[in-house]
DNA sequence: TTGTAGGCGTTATCAG
DNA sequence: CTGATAACGCCTACAA
C-alpha cells in the first residue's frame, strides 16, 4: 500500500456502511435519495456517518455519476454590483437546489474569458453562466461539445450561445435620449467606459440623439471600469464644451457620481445647467445628496431567472432562448 | 455496457493516448510534467489534443491523485471591497500557480459559515481561505480532521485555527482614538455595524476615548452591513447629542459618506464641528467632495500573502502561523 | 523517457 | 427496500 495511508483517517463511504451493517450502496441513498430507504436504516446509517464524521466525497461522487453539482459563473469582476448581485442570486438559487457555484472573474477582456472558460470546463461543470453575449466562435464551439448548458446575462443578441436573460444596451441608451428629448433637452454628452455594452449603451444613446435633432457637445470613452474620479476628471475636460443647458449619460453611476460631484465644485447647477442620468441604480444613485437619475436594471432578478432556467433546463425541461428582463429610469433630482 | 454512453462524444485520455501512438500516462505526463517527456513525444501528443479537442477531466484527475487543484474562499460577502480586493488578488495568485478558487458567500452569520465549509469540505479543496478567526469548535475540528490547509485573514487571534494574515481590529480603533486625541479632541462619536470586526474597532476606539479621558457624546449600533444610508440616518439620530467640536469614528467608508453627506445637509461644518474618520480607504473616500480621512487596510496584500502562504505551506514549506499587515490612517480633509 | 498495473471513493444498474 | 458488481477517467507507483 502507498504513502496515502498516513491520512488513514479519512472515513469513507465502506467505513459507514460497516459501521452500519448495510451495504455502501445503502449509504450513498441515504445522503442522495433518502426517501428510497426505509425510516430505521436511514436512521441507523445517520447515526454512524455522525459518529464516524464522515463528508462525502463528491469527486468520486462527480466522476461516477458524471455530474459535478457545479456550476460555473463567469463575471468580469464582483467588485460592482453590477454583477454581485446577479452573482448572489445566482448562487443562492443553485445552493437550494444543491448546486455550488464556481466563481470565475475574467476582467474586462476576451483573452481572461477564453482561458477562464477552458480552466473550467475541465471541472465539468452541470451548467454555466456566462456575461454578455459575444464570445469567441472557440468558446461556442468548445461548449457546444462539452454540451454544458449555458444561460448568457447582462446582454442580448439574435444568436444566443444557448439560454440568454439579459436585455439590449443599445434600446436602453436610446430610451435615456429620449428621456431627456421629452424634457426639451437639444444638447447632450455622453461619457461611457470602453467595455462593448457600455460602448452599445453610448451608441444607442447617440443613434436617438440624432435622430432628435439633438447636439452632441461631447463625448469621451472611460477606462473600463470606470469609477468616480474618471466622471470628475472627463467632466472636468468637457466643462468648456458645455452649452448653457446639457443633458449628460454616464455609462455607471460611479460616473454620474463623479460628474455631480465636479459640477458642484465647479459651480455648474445640476440639473438647470446639466442633467445627469447614470446607470445601475447603485447605491451611490439614491443615497447622495442630491440622489440622482439613473436607470434600473434588476440584476437580482436576472440572477434568478439564470438559475431558474438553467435548473429547467437541467431536469430536461424545455426553456426560452431569450428572455428580455426591463429597464426602467429611475427619476430623481439631477435630471 | 451502460446507457451513459450517449455521451460518446467525450474525448478522453486513452483517445488521445490512441491517436499519438503513445500510453496515456505519456498523455498525463505532457499535460502535467511536461519537463519529464522527449519534446518531440510532447508535440505529437499536443497536436493529439488539439486535434480531437480534449478537455482533460479534474474530478478524474482530483479523484486519483487526491489533490483537486482547488481552493475554497469564504468570505462574508463581495459586494464591498472589503472582501473583493482580497479576493481577487489571492485569485490571481493562485491562479497562476494552477488553483482554482472556489467563492462561498456565508453572510454575516455564524450558520451560513458553518453550512458552507461543510458543504465546501465535500469537494477536497487542497486548501481554504477563511474570513475572520472565531469559528466554531465544530467547524475547526472539521478542518482539523480534513487535514486541510487554512488560511484566515482580515482579523487576528492568539489562537489560529492554522495560518493567519490579518490585523487587529481593536488596535486599528485605539489609533483612529489616538489621533483624533492628538487633534485635541475630547468628545467623540462612533457608529458600528454589528459584525463582530466592526464591533472590535469599535470597542478599542472606545477603550482608547476612555483612556484619553474623553467623552463619548454619541454610540450606535448599525446593521451589517451597513451604507450610505445607514450612516445619514444614524447622524440625523444623534445630531442632537453632538458637542460644538465631535470626533465620529465610522465603521465604513460607506458610513462615513453617509454622515458627511447628512453633516452638509444638517449644516453641520465638517471637520470644524464634525470630525470624520471611515474606515476602507474605499474609493468614495479618496473620489468625494471633501475626500475623507480613513483607515487604509491594504486587502490586495492580504491577498497575496494569504495565497503564497497556502501555496508554501502545500508545497511542505514551513509558514508563519501569524502574519500582522499594518494599517494606516489616511489623513484627507473631513479630520 | 516510457509503459503497465491497479486503485482513488462513489454511484448506475440490475438482481433479489 | 437492499445489495453486488462494474465502471467513471485519471494518476501513483513501480518496472523496463
Amino acid at each position: 500500500m502507498s504513502s496515502r495511508s498516513i491520512n488513514s483517517a479519512t472515513v469513507k463511504i465502506t467505513d459507514v456502511a460497516a459501521a452500519a451493517g448495510v451495504a455502501p450502496m445503502t449509504v450513498s441513498r441515504v445522503i442522495n435519495t433518502p426517501e428510497r430507504v426505509s425510516a430505521d436504516t436511514a436512521q441507523r446509517v445517520r447515526e454512524a456517518i455522525e459518529r464516524l464524521g464522515y463528508v462525502p466525497n463528491l469527486i468520486a461522487g462527480g466522476l461516477s455519476s458524471r455530474r459535478s453539482r457545479m456550476i460555473a459563473a463567469i463575471v468580469p469582476t464582483v467588485a460592482s454590483p453590477m454583477f454581485s448581485a446577479p452573482v448572489q442570486t445566482f448562487t443562492d438559487v443553485l445552493g437550494e437546489a444543491g448546486y455550488h457555484v464556481m466563481l470565475g472573474l475574467s476582467g474586462y477582456g476576451q483573452d481572461g474569458e477564453d482561458a477562464l472558460i477552458r480552466a473550467v470546463l475541465t471541472r465539468r461543470p452541470d451548467g454555466m453562466l456566462l456575461t454578455g453575449a459575444s464570445h469567441s466562435e472557440a468558446v461556442r464551439r468548445l461548449l457546444r461539445d462539452a454540451g454544458v448548458p449555458v444561460v448568457e446575462i447582462w446582454d442580448t443578441s439574435d444568436t444566443p450561445t444557448d439560454m440568454l436573460v439579459g436585455f439590449d444596451h443599445a434600446e436602453l441608451g436610446g430610451a435615456v435620449a429620449d428621456y431627456f428629448h421629452a424634457q426639451g433637452h437639444t444638447d447632450f454628452a455622453v461619457l461611457a467606459a470602453s467595455d462593448p455594452r457600455a460602448a452599445a449603451r453610448r451608441e444607442g444613446f447617440v443613434r436617438r440623439v440624432r435622430q432628435h435633432g439633438g447636439h452632441l457637445v461631447a463625448e469621451r470613452t472611460l477606462p473600463a471600469p470606470s469609477g468616480i474620479m474618471d466622471g470628475r476628471l472627463a467632466l472636468r475636460d468637457i466643462a468648456g464644451d458645455l452649452g448653457p443647458r446639457t443633458a449628460l449619460f454616464g455609462s455607471s453611476d460611479n460616473v454620474a457620481f463623479g460628474v455631480i460631484t465636479e459640477a458642484m465644485r465647479l459651480g455648474i447647477a445640476v440639473p438647470q445647467r446639466l442633467a445627469v442620468c447614470g446607470f445601475g441604480d447603485f447605491e451611490i444613485s439614491r443615497s447622495s445628496e442630491p440622489p440622482f437619475t439613473t436607470v434600473s436594471v434588476d440584476g437580482a432578478e436576472m440572477g434568478r431567472v439564470a438559475a431558474a432556467n438553467l435548473l429547467a433546463r437541467m431536469r430536461g425541461a424545455t426553456v426560452p432562448h431569450r428572455v428580455l428582463v426591463p429597464f426602467r429610469i429611475i427619476c430623481r433630482a439631477s435630471a
